[in-house]
DNA sequence: GCGACAG
DNA sequence: ATCTTGTCGC
């Protein structure tokens, strides 16, 4: 594994290089679990908090989580946030008694300036298909998402399509969804559909982001 | 040079 | 991300 104690231009070169080895076509087997993965601050941000939590594919049900405090040592960057919260994250996944079978991040996956948004980042460190689910836009240009729920239009960027805008419920703000490793953009907008219930968010964000709260 | 800019 | 109460709309 790569160095984290490094600089912004580093972080640059190591996305770069990391980049040839991430996977889009579909790549796993019977998804049996799969967990959501979120970040938040304490302390001034000096400490960073990460929180899992793995639920049933079939039932949404929550079956593990695991939560962990690492310090905060590289500042939010555009285009870097992996070098950020995926320390924390790596610590947090130590915990799990199992690895879950697909990963749910907060924040991009190939929808990032160079490919390597944070699921991009993480499923290739810990070889797990993984997929982005950002609340907003960090590159891309895409046409206005009809208001229904269910709605989609692709994600373009330079000429290829990088990920998808969904409409995960009528009359809110639509999501940003793009693979981020071991995953195509057909299956990642179909696996983020079957975890939205009835809240703009996937219940495996959801449930990861309230226990990154519940300090 | 001027904006844009995940969490 | 985080600071924060009530409030508008489906």
């Amino acid at each position: 594994m790569h160095a984290w104690n490094v600089s912004p231009k580093e972080a640059v070169k190591i996305q770069h290089a990391l980049q040839d080895h991430v996977k889009l076509k579909d790549d796993f087997g019977e998804i049996k679990t799969i967990a959501g993965v979120d970040v938040g601050f304490e302390k001034n941000n000096t400490i960073t908090r990460a929180a899992i939590a793995v639920l049933d594919f079939q039932t949404l049900e929550m079956v593990e989580t695991a939560i962990a405090r690492h310090p905060t040592t590289f500042p939010y960057v555009p285009g870097l946030l992996s070098f950020r919260e995926i320390p924390a994250v790596l610590e947090a996944m130590l915990k799990l008694d199992a690895m879950p079978d697909l990963l749910l991040c907060d924040g991009q996956g190939i929808a990032h300036p160079r490919r390597f948004g944070i699921a991009t980042h993480l499923g290739l460190l810990v070889d797990i298909p993984a997929i982005g689910v950002a609340k907003s836009r960090l590159t891309g240009t895409h046409d206005e998402v009809p208001l229904e729920k269910g709605s989609h239009v692709p994600l373009m960027d330079k000429g290829e399509q990088i990920g998808v805008v969904l409409r995960t419920r009528t009359n809110v703000k639509p999501l940003y969804i793009s693979p981020g490793h071991r995953v195509s953009i057909k299956s990642s907008h179909e696996l983020v559909m079957k975890c939205v219930t009835r809240y703009r968010l996937p219940e495996t964000t959801r449930r990861a982001h309230k226990l990154a709260s519940a300090v």
